[in-house]
DNA sequence: TTTTTCATGTCACTTTTATCATTTTATAGT
DNA sequence: ACTATAAAATGATAAAAGTGACATGAAAAA
């Protein structure tokens, strides 16, 4: 797929002709980081646009004693790093890689040029900005409000939406988090993601077998 | 004070001319909310965006138990209900004036024509928006890894950067908000504020009186 | 294959924090 | 000032989740 094709399938760039997206594509430079790979420090001044086009990366903030929370995962057509962008403080979280990922990556200068050009740019953004808003505002309250189970269900269930696919039995997790990640995900522990899993799947409510987990339809379950 | 000056010093209209600033004024309304009184209402339809003029209102959403977290306190300055208008979605929490409030209100309609006529309020919104997104994922991360005390902390210290006076022995936080607020904000419960305040109070690193807390100096502490 | 590293399961134990119950103190309304 | 109402203090428990330790297992590297 050429590049061009892929810009006009993300969501902030569906306003452009064919033309402003050649003129995009031009000041838009690809690279491949591969798995493990830091793609953007915390702390660190930022003026890059990302766009991933391929593979997958985390984003999470790593507090002083090295725990890690996971803001969370992205995958092909997100746009990240546009926040110190927006507001020309340094980034305020990690991203890395955690599988092959191509990324294709804009200048603040390009960028600022690009919404000069093109305002309804700002209005997909403030839209996209908002979408975000809205879901950490929903992780704040699943944090505040919630026991662990449901944060680690509700962890499942986000994963299960965003990239999950269906099957007879439910919606199936291909290459799942390992624990800890999930752990991080959810605001806990290993062991208790670990125990978590095991009573859910007792429960008849989800089923774990390797790196797959399947969140079984709800006319399976035990209750 | 004029509601013209009033806007001019608004960050997000600053960067508005005298003529600009009229046009704006002249489509914004004003209404008064008494103390408790709903302003925003989770779940319904929004297509109007609020300046608060004078007073003081909370962010907050309700679970289905009743159990409330308070996302943010917002006071003279602030802009809030823009997500509705920018993504089209109903609202996502609710918003109710903790004191007697001013606000300035502006129907979609013309914030939309404001944004086409300037576009320089869009990149104003965007980079109040980035701001946000950052603070509510350092709220995530203190959720996540903080204990009680700690987050409880926290909130204390973000009342006092908001609207804190300085006093010779420190940070003062006038009129604070009710223990149960306190926890609605820190994800806790009411006694273990009342305890964790207690303690605080004794270790000498705060000073409660009254509706009152002071924020002590560094150097009196007891460590 | 063998080795080594990383991920997971699971124990016993501790700590933290929520919950419940009750009393005391503040605050606001008449 | 008096009373009604809401807020705060506080003790006793219980539940939830974290910790540390270690065994097991699975996948990647040599």
């Amino acid at each position: 797929m050429t590049h061009i094709d892929f810009l006009r399938n993300v969501s902030l760039f569906e306003s452009l002709n064919q033309e402003e997206l050649e003129a995009l594509s031009d000041v838009t430079f690809t690279r491949i980081f591969s798995k493990d790979n830091v793609i953007i420090l915390a702390e660190e001044e930022g003026d890059t646009l990302f766009i991933l086009k391929r593979g997958q990366v985390k984003v999470s903030i790593v507090s002083e004693e090295g725990r890690e929370v996971i803001l969370s995962l992205l995958g092909s057509g997100s746009v990240f790093g546009e926040l110190s962008l927006l507001d020309g403080k340094p980034r305020s979280a990690n991203v890395v890689a955690i599988e092959e990922t191509e990324l294709l990556m804009l200048r603040r200068a390009d960028f600022v040029q690009l919404i000069y050009k093109t305002p309804q740019i700002a209005t997909a953004l403030l839209a996209e900005l908002a979408t975000r808003l809205r879901k950490t505002d929903r992780q704040i309250e699943g944090l505040a409000l919630l026991d662990v189970t449901s944060r680690i269900s509700d962890t499942l269930l986000q994963l299960a939406t965003e990239q999950g696919t269906e099957t007879t039995d439910g919606v199936t997790i291909e290459n799942r988090p390992t624990h800890q990640e999930l752990a991080n995900m959810s605001g806990t522990t290993r062991e208790t993601v670990s125990r978590v899993l095991k009573r859910l799947e007792g429960q008849g409510y989800i089923n774990c077998s390797g790196r797959k987990i399947t969140i079984l339809r709800e006319d399976t379950w035990k209750t």
